[in-house]
DNA sequence: CTGAAAGCGCTTACAG
DNA sequence: CTGAAAGCGCTTACAG
């Protein structure tokens, strides 16, 4: 079962293969009479060109590669989903890969992958970019990332979002905690920044706890807030996943939620709008920052990596009922449920 | 800024390009002064090499692709996961997909996919295999699709899984109803026939109301059981988005889950736990499926196609709020929340 | 209009 | 131990 080739075309066709990339090509002149027996052949050998002899000639492999930390949770999967839905817009592969935070991982990635794609997509919001050891002629879009000088790159403003959201909160409560990023993170950095310059009331270090970004972090952090005395009266979490895990936490000892702590999350994954109560979140359109990535790639690649710029992102303030503000009951119910509310 | 090939390594190194291969890619034998010089000049000149010739002369690209009806929602992006660690467990990357349900789509992946990848996993579940026009050398595993006889596959056992639900929510209601996947759809096909079997009772065609998938689709079909006189007792959502759409829906319409209604989902998506009542459902693990795909293919790669068998998995019965049934309050706890239900 | 030839960047027998 | 050469499956000037 070897695979047919060009040149078992041209045999059986009798003609050269040069003919045969031709017609398949549509490029140059080529005879009607060979053209439909080129045609035929291919048919009926069932002729399927080889993308990867045909990209080493052409130095193109209209494939971009994505290295991202992980593939958990819908922060990621709502990303990739965008980049594929640009990518094959515009007639491309998607190559994925994964790094789980390692710097050898994701510089191993990067190096298997010079030759299969013409550009890359990193995220990795943990790692400056020069350890990456990032080959030269491969155009490169950083998502997130501590920005290397000169690199390209989209960015959510998170210390604004971050400010935004704490400031919301701040309008019924002046005791505010917050359950931050993993360390080292970049994302959860400015998220804690923001927190610090926003929040009304320095109530010292008990009331930042940390978390990793995961609903499991998110509930232990409940379970220690719950516990402070004073109560925070509201709880920003850096992110939607730990705001749900301590949601989870409050429900099960029977803090209520806005009630007794308002609770305000970042992101807006899909899972946000379910959660009970909603929550509250700072909206980033996933799908968008994953297609702005790809078209900002796809611009370098076609300006030969001439226009370096970075696109920034502005969160977006989503009110819900788990901040228990703003909102009457008629007006969150267009705001949170209903079919008018779902996307698509 | 050309990227430099080996040719640039072995002139500058003095030596020829074979030895510069041989000692990247240890083998042979190689002088150790010649060695040093190659791996020195390597490194200054930060070669890396081009994947993309590599696999045309080795005939393997270390790649595979997997080509999804759709990366939304985590039914597709655990999956996702899944796979993906799995594949880079034993070294190979992986190039998605996606055909958006259209035959036309996927047949053009897959014939773009030649000479990129080493085999495919296409989850098509909509498609019989044959229009897919799959190509004669690459090793395909299917999931969850009409399996083509003679193909290798993984497939969840869906019927038996709706029988073991509606069995369940049969303990408590006799008016079972029953809300449908898409037309078309294998999978869905095969809910709905486990649901007719196992009912207790036919209601007629108004208490199986079909949906897509979606929680949109869910949300509607809530509104619409929840007009029907007499109501259903239970639902049977053909999978968990739809069960929290209708779920949503009966929240807003003040009908009582599960003291009113109980529901019942399909697959345990990550969201089904946040869910509040938090959902039953039938788990399929989802992670685990991806991985299997992949091994599977791996198998095949390496005993050439011989070795063709389909993989069965049953899915779990895993019982929470929504179906109101076997758990009292402690024990429920224990099962839907805390840290240590946490994955991971 | 059509073909012979060179070459994309690599690997691997085959000599020496 | 080391190199010259062939070849993986294609495309593209260059001739004719």
């Amino acid at each position: 079962l070897r695979a047919v080739t060009i040149k078992d075309v041209a045999r059986e066709a009798d003609v050269s293969v040069a003919s045969v990339s031709r017609v398949l090509n549509g490029v140059g002149r080529v005879g009607a009479a060979t053209r439909s027996r080129i045609l035929d052949t291919a048919e009926r050998l069932r002729y399927v060109p080889h993308e990867g002899a045909r990209s080493l000639i052409t130095r193109r492999t209209d494939t971009i590669g994505m290295i991202l930390p992980d593939l958990h949770g819908e922060f990621f999967s709502e990303l990739l989903r965008g980049a594929d839905a640009a990518a094959r817009a515009r007639g491309f592969h998607l190559l994925v890969s994964t790094s789980h935070g390692s710097v050898a991982e994701a510089a191993g990635a990067i190096r298997s992958m010079r030759g299969r794609v013409d550009g890359l997509i990193i995220m990795s919001p943990q790692i400056a970019p020069d350890p990456l050891a990032l080959p030269d002629g491969l155009p490169v879009v950083l998502m997130n990332a501590p920005l290397g000088a000169g690199r390209s790159g989209v960015a959510v403003q998170n210390y604004e979002g971050a400010l935004a959201m704490v400031r919301h909160l701040g309008i019924t409560a002046t005791r505010i905690a917050h359950i931050s990023g993993p360390e080292g993170n970049g994302d959860a950095g400015e998220r804690l920044r923001g927190y610090l310059d926003a929040r009304p009331l320095d109530l010292g270090p008990d009331y930042v706890v940390r978390g990793d970004f995961t609903a499991a972090s998110g509930y232990r952090a409940g379970l220690e807030l719950a516990g402070l005395d004073p109560m925070p009266q509201a709880v920003f979490a850096a992110n939607d996943m730990m705001a749900a895990g301590c949601i989870e936490a409050f429900a099960e000892l029977g803090v209520r939620v806005p009630d007794d702590v308002a609770i305000g999350g970042f992101d807006d994954v899909p899972l946000a709008r379910f959660l009970r109560p909603a929550l509250t979140t700072m909206r980033v359109d996933l799908v968008a920052l994953g297609a702005k990535a790809f078209e900002r790639l796809s611009a370098e690649l076609e300006q030969h990596g001439r226009d370096s710029k970075v696109d920034q992102v502005l969160p977006e303030l989503v009110v819900r009922s788990s901040c228990g503000q703003g909102l009457g009951r008629e007006q969150e119910k267009k705001c949170t449920t209903g079919p008018g509310r779902y996307p698509e």
